[in-house]
DNA sequence: TTGCGATACGAATGAGCGTTAGCTAGCCTC
DNA sequence: GAGGCTAGCTAACGCTCATTCGTATCGCAA
């Protein structure tokens, strides 16, 4: 049998974590898409040779399914801790969009990786997804029709204004640059305005 | 030389069209994506083998193209016609937001597609894409700032509004059904108020 | 110093992809 | 009825991809 075996100098060999890799595919599925990134695209970006990321994931729909449990989990923590304690839907809605606006400024890759890429989960990851998805929507929405009931808030169909509202915070992973004129609490801050708006919030308008 | 050919019953030959393959891939790429769509799924739902799409395009890259050409063509017309002859920014910006909202939601599968597989779009067309969206970004952040400057809008900053307004206009697209509980019209219609209202248009909110 | 676990590597595999080539059946026109 | 155009088909190619296997190396603990 053959025997050579080369053997790059010792000072090459670049050597990488799990959650090295989770940050390279992170920023490649975001930017390529799940079905548009090669493990060899996440391979070369950490320096290392496509097997060797074995080493550190199981597969590459696993590396899929980490990012958006962390993320999904993330968004439902932040809504809980973000109206705990509130009881008028308007501090209500103004603090549930105020954190999500920001998240979606401040961890952009995710944002646009959950958002694109959930077709491409593997079943059942891909319902529990959605399930979980629909939970934050309904608390939302469950937000703006208090606030109707209590006269707070005018709009014809909550649920229209709350896919409004959702979408339009997500959006912000779309075009906000780190390097922009405004940094993220600024711009979460009108966007949260915004949402106030959309609800037809006949209070505090200006603030 | 082998001469078998089985040849199916003539019966069970399809005929297709160009329109029919596009229309397909519409359908299949604003399910799958791009990249997670192939041809051979194409030509399973024409009832047809994959090379025989051959006859009706010239590659995979160009019914991607030819999708966002038309789309994106549609858009500007759509603006040009709903804002021709209107001078008074609130109702420029509730004419043009409207029918942004109602194609979003009569044209699903095509602004899902150009929405997310944009990038997968080969230069020089990616480039002439984003240029042409950013047209139409430009000529609705316009209208908002000269409301602004007219005393009848009231926003920190436009761009973040224009954002906000186009992005929750283009999400219709991706919870709008067809069966659902409101037609397309109605949506559009309530989504422009939400445009105003997020414009912060401080006349005939009530409409 | 020795041994072991973790981790990188090259080579290979099998599947699926987009695309091309060459052939053939059906339809329209003459 | 003959001939050609349209549009289908099978076969095959070359490529890339995710994944597996066996091996070599490195760092650390005994």
């Amino acid at each position: 049998m053959v025997k050579v075996t080369p053997v790059p100098a010792a000072e090459t060999r670049a050597t990488v974590t799990s959650d090295a890799v989770l940050d390279a595919a992170l920023t490649l599925f975001a930017r390529f898409g799940y079905h548009g990134t090669a493990l060899s695209q996440i391979a070369e970006m950490l320096g290392v040779r496509t097997p060797s990321l074995y080493n550190h994931m199981r597969s590459k729909q696993e590396l899929l399914r980490s990012i958006v449990d962390r993320t999904t989990s993330g968004v439902l923590a932040d809504f809980q801790t973000a109206t705990d304690g509130l009881t008028d839907p308007v501090e209500r809605l103004r603090s549930a969009s105020l954190v999500y606006a920001l998240r979606h400024a401040t961890h952009r890759r995710e944002a646009i990786v959950v958002n694109r890429d959930t077709a491409s989960l593997d079943e059942p990851h891909r319902t529990e997804l959605q399930d979980r998805r629909r939970e934050h929507e309904h608390a939302l929405r469950q937000i703006i029709s208090d606030g109707v009931e209590a006269g707070v808030f005018q709009v014809d169909t909550p649920a229209l204004a709350s896919f409004a509202i959702r979408e339009m915070c997500v959006s912000i992973a779309r075009w906000f640059r780190e390097d922009g004129p405004l940094p993220p609490d600024q711009v979460a801050e009108q966007y949260s305005r915004f949402a106030l708006r959309i609800a037809g919030c006949t209070r505090d308008s200006a603030t």
